[in-house]
DNA sequence: GTTCTTACA
DNA sequence: TGTAAGTA
């Protein structure tokens, strides 16, 4: 089953084909990559260039944005993830160390909504 | 024709 | 964010 991440990484999409297929402009596109929230490769000629996992990332940021999490909030997330398999996979070696423990529970707590974006008055009424 | 960077509304 | 300008 390695094939199939491998060729998902493959950066092959122009930005043009990107803009399709996630409905943002190219202008989002490359904001979001200023804000280090994708980091697609460069061809010879210094044109971007995007792989399956990068297309599927933008919509994600969509999504989180449409949710009202900020490009910070999402930035943290995405780091949290990156932590949270490094210690995925430290833990198929060694037990658990209590950092890798905090990460996991911080994790948690971020998923369910710790940044949000200040403005835009979101969430009715959620129960405490 | 497409994409890039920079800059201004 | 949109868009214009000048390139590659």
């Amino acid at each position: 089953m390695k094939g199939k991440e491998l060729r998902r990484s493959l950066a092959v999409l122009p930005i043009g084909t990107v803009m399709k297929l996630t409905s943002l402009t190219a202008r989002q596109i490359r904001y979001y990559e200023a804000q280090e929230l994708i980091t697609p490769q460069r061809n010879e000629g210094n044109r971007r260039m995007y792989s399956l996992n990068d297309v599927d990332r933008l919509l994600e940021i969509k999504d989180y944005l449409d949710d009202g999490v900020n490009v910070a909030g999402i930035k943290a997330i995405y780091t949290q993830q990156a932590q949270a398999a490094a210690a995925k996979k430290a833990a198929q070696k060694q037990p658990l160390t209590d950092e890798d423990v905090r990460h996991i529970l911080q994790d948690e707590i971020l998923r369910q909504g710790g940044l949000n974006r200040p403005n835009a008055a979101h969430e009715p009424h959620r129960p405490l």
